[in-house]
DNA sequence: ATGTAC
């Protein structure tokens, strides 16, 4: 057992504040005994430093899937008391508002393999993927700022999304306090011939088939049955988040200093958020995470596009409708209860999904007493896990779990030891038809190169931050 | 993740 570092409960690990001077609080991570013996000394480094920043409350938090990132790890979680706390764009990420959304069908897996190849296509051709992929859309440099403070409510005035979308999207799709012209130029130009389209790296499309169901209450709530055809979308605010990122870090990096904030590393720029500098970020971030809500919409509407091509049928018929959207790399200002009192604080996910229990009223009728539904992606060649959030994790994790299954292999790694090629045809064989804008992508995010989506899956589930609702298969992937 | 650097 490493120093410092002890066992708490099920699947629950604690770094205690004597791990390094300066911890104002504690570090709880989730983990089986396999990932705890696995897991870099650097992820724990990580997780101590974000318990020395100013206002932390209650823990330093990482999820199953936590690996080393920029400042914090990915899969971490820190709230800060809304006066007395900080906020940083390292909590956040580079891809604002990257994200996964899950769209029904009404279609079995046996409607759709005799189709796959061609309905695989036909996504593949509507969808600009890739990377610096462009979208297909014209907007204007002044309909930009549209996008960017409407957000969906944006994409539903120009007929990009049906009436009820929002009800089903984190935040409903728009951060009220998103100012765009906190916001570079150099950010919207980026931005502006990006929109509606994929990107690269680990962001997809897939057309998956329900395998099995776990909850068949929760399963009901969501409008999710056995066999049943559902597609999943990963995407995120492309280079317009990336370049508020890069902005805002550069800023922060002298704001750190303006305010006399300690950091026990560079990469932790952070503002107090009750500062000019802090809500900058803060509202500007949120204008990303607008453009990212309005690029998995964009994506949405051709998705419906290309079943109705293949299937002659209406999207409506085809009830293609949003079971949900959710954010994994965002900043929330949040209520919760902290020493039994209710608190305003800010909540970073970087690489965490929220998880709200039931009753929380930020969670759509149909789904209040079941609880949020969370959306956990996994490898192309293995599984993805619908969730749904719980009480304990509005008690333990500011209502947050796992994202992902979480890198195993560095894309460099991957890269030598996998060809992209032989990764497709080995996946063919599995009965996954794989399309992807260039063979490296593949090899770079073959399913070895993850970690197994079922321990992840299987932690929060025991641990109880997030419980399992149905499990998903690929059928057919659009990579970037 | 990303016009894989300013």
């Amino acid at each position: 057992m490493k120093a410092n570092v002890k066992k708490i409960a099920e699947k629950t690990y604690q770094l205690s504040t004597d791990y390094k001077s300066d911890m104002k609080v504690p570090g709880n991570i989730y983990l089986d005994d396999i990932l705890f013996k696995n897991l870099e000394e650097d992820v724990f480094e990580q997780i101590a430093n974000v318990a020395c920043l100013p206002g932390i409350q209650k823990y330093s938090l990482a999820m199953p899937d936590c690996h080393y990132g920029y400042g914090f790890c990915i899969g971490g979680v820190a709230a800060f008391d809304e006066k007395t706390g900080v906020i940083s764009p390292g909590g956040v990420g580079f891809d604002i508002n990257c994200g996964v959304r899950l769209l029904k069908t009404n279609l079995t897996k046996k409607d759709v393999d005799s189709n796959l190849k061609g309905l695989l296509q036909e996504i593949f051709k509507n969808v600009p993927s890739g990377l610096g992929s462009k979208g297909k859309i014209k907007i204007t440099k002044n309909e930009i700022d549209n996008v960017l403070e409407e957000g969906v409510d944006w994409a539903s005035s120009e007929g990009y999304a049906w009436k009820n979308d929002y009800r089903h999207i984190e935040e409903h799709g728009k951060m009220k306090n998103a100012d765009a012209s906190l916001v570079s130029d150099n950010a919207k130009k980026r931005g502006l011939p990006q929109l509606g389209s994929l990107g690269s790296g680990n962001h997809f499309l897939e057309v998956q088939y329900v395998d099995e169901i776990f909850d068949e209450n929760a399963a009901k709530a969501y409008g999710v049955e056995k066999d049943q055809v559902v597609l999943m979308i990963h995407t995120g605010s492309r280079g317009l988040g990336h370049q508020i990122c890069a902005d805002y870090l550069r800023y922060m990096e002298s704001a750190s200093k303006k305010y006399n904030i300690k950091l026990p590393d560079r990469q932790l720029a952070c503002a107090p958020i009750s500062s000019e500098e802090g809500m900058r970020y803060f509202n500007a971030m949120s204008a990303g995470a607008n453009y990212a809500w309005v690029n998995r919409q964009l994506v949405t509407n051709w998705i419906r596009e290309s079943f109705e091509q293949v299937f002659k049928m209406s999207a409506e018929d085809l009830e293609m409708d949003i079971i949900y959207d959710v954010a994994h790399n965002i900043a929330k200002k949040e209520q919760h209860i902290i020493d039994g009192k209710m608190k305003n604080v800010i909540v970073h996910r970087k690489g965490a999904t929220r998880a709200f229990g039931p009753g929380h009223d930020e969670i759509p009728s149909e789904y209040v007493k079941i609880g949020q539904p969370v959306i956990i992606p996994g490898d192309m060649g293995t599984a993805s896990y619908l969730m749904h959030g719980t009480e304990k994790a509005m008690n333990e994790t500011f209502g947050s779990t796992a994202h992902g299954a979480g890198r195993a292999l560095s894309r460099v790694q991957a890269l030598k030891l996998y060809k992209g090629n032989e990764v497709q045809e080995k996946l063919q064989k599995k009965g996954i038809l794989v399309l992807a804008d260039s063979k490296g992508v593949i090899a770079e995010e073959c399913p070895e190169a993850y970690k197994d989506i079922e321990t992840v899956a299987n932690v929060c589930n025991d641990s109880g931050i997030s419980l399992k609702v149905a499990k998903m298969r690929p059928m057919g992937v659009v990579k970037g």
